[in-house]
DNA sequence: TACATTTGCGTAACCAGTTACTTAATAAAG
DNA sequence: CTTTATTAAGTAACTGGTTACGCAAATGTA
C-alpha cells in the first residue's frame, strides 16, 4: 500500500518534471515498444524477417544493386549495423553477395529469387504495418513534421553542445 | 559518384516512404543520438554519472528510500534494468541498499553522503540538459502533447495488435 | 499448519544499435 | 613508381534496454 501512494503522489509531479528531463528514455521507450511488437507479430505470423528488414528491402528493390556502404547512408545507420543486418538477410537467404570486379572492396548486395517471390506477402505485413503508424498518427497531426524538426536541430548542434552552451550561459548570467 | 546520384535520387521518395516504414528506427535514432551524446558530455566534463541517473537521483532525493520494484513501476523499466543501474551507482558510491527488516525481499535504496555533496553540481548540468530539450521542442509546440497520444494509444494496443487487426481488415475488403 | 501462489529481486541470454580498431584495395602525391 | 592517405567492409567489445527463468520470502487458502 506504500507503493500505491507513493506513486500516485509522485506521478503528478514527477512526469512533469520527466517531460523535459525524461524525453530521451521515453522515446527509446516507444522505439523498444514498436520494436518488440514488430518482432513478435513477425514471428507468431510465422515470417521469418525481422523488423528492420523492410527499408533493405524497398531499397534494393528499387535500386538493384547498392553497397553496405551507400545502404548505410541512406538509412543513416553506422556501417556494422547494416553488416549485422545483411549477414542475417544472407543466412535466411534474401540477399546475396558479391564482390564488385571494378573495386574489390565493394560488396553489391542484390535480393535473391526467393526474397522477390516473397515480397508480394512481406508487402501485405508492412501495408498493414503503415495503416498502423498512420492510426498511431491520427490524433498527433504536426507529430511527423515536428519530429523532423528535432532531427534536423540535432543534425546541426547535438546534445552535448547544446547543453554546454546553456552550461556556460548559466554560469555567466551568475 | 553513382553513390551522390543515386542517394539524391532516392532520398526524397524514400524518405516519403520512411515516415511510416521507418518511424520506428528514426524514434530509436534520436533517442541513442541524445543517449550518447550525454555520455559524452558527462565523459568530457568529468562527471561520473551516466545518461539515467538523473532520473533514480530525482526520485531518491524526493522520496528518500524506495525499492527496486518501486522504481521500476515509476520509470515504467523492467526491474532488471533498475537492478544494473543500481548496480552502477552503487559501485560508483551514489546509492547504497540495506534489506527491508520487515520484509526481506525488498532492498531499500538511499543516496549516499556522497551523492548529497555532488547533487547541486549535477543539478547544474541537468538543468542545462532541461534547457536543451526545451531548445530542442521550441519550433514543435505539440510534440509533447502528441508524443503522450501516441504512448497511450500504443499502450491500448500494441503495434502487433494494431496491424494485426489492420491485415484482416484489408483481407476482408479484397 | 501445511501447501500453493504471489512477490521481490537477481542472473543469464539476447537484441539492435554504437564506437574503435583492422585489413585490404584504391586513389593521390612526391 | 613508390609511398602515403583514404575508403570499404569486417570484427570486437560495449551499451542500455528487453524477456525468461530461478530462488527465497511472504501471503493466501485448504
Amino acid at each position: 500500500m506504500r507503493n500505491q501512494l507513493l506513486n500516485k503522489d509522485i506521478m503528478n509531479d514527477f512526469l512533469t518534471e520527466m517531460e523535459y528531463v525524461g524525453l530521451t528514455s521515453r522515446l527509446k521507450r516507444l522505439s523498444d515498444s514498436l520494436l518488440y511488437s514488430t518482432k513478435e507479430l513477425y514471428k507468431s505470423e510465422g515470417l521469418d524477417i525481422e523488423p528492420n528488414w523492410n527499408l533493405i528491402f524497398i531499397l534494393l528493390q528499387e535500386n538493384e544493386a547498392m553497397t553496405i556502404t551507400e545502404i548505410s547512408e541512406t538509412l543513416q545507420f553506422s556501417h556494422p549495423a547494416v553488416v549485422k543486418i545483411i549477414n542475417k538477410m544472407k543466412k535466411n537467404g534474401h540477399v546475396e553477395t558479391r564482390t564488385d570486379t571494378e573495386d574489390k572492396r565493394k560488396q553489391i548486395l542484390t535480393l535473391t529469387e526467393k526474397a522477390h517471390k516473397q515480397l508480394p506477402l512481406f508487402e501485405k505485413y508492412w501495408t498493414a504495418g503503415r495503416q498502423t503508424v498512420m492510426d498511431l498518427l491520427e490524433d498527433s497531426p504536426n507529430f511527423l513534421e515536428e519530429f523532423l524538426k528535432i532531427e534536423e536541430k540535432v543534425n546541426q548542434s547535438d546534445y552535448k553542445e547544446r547543453t554546454l552552451k546553456n552550461l556556460n550561459n548559466d554560469e555567466l548570467s551568475n
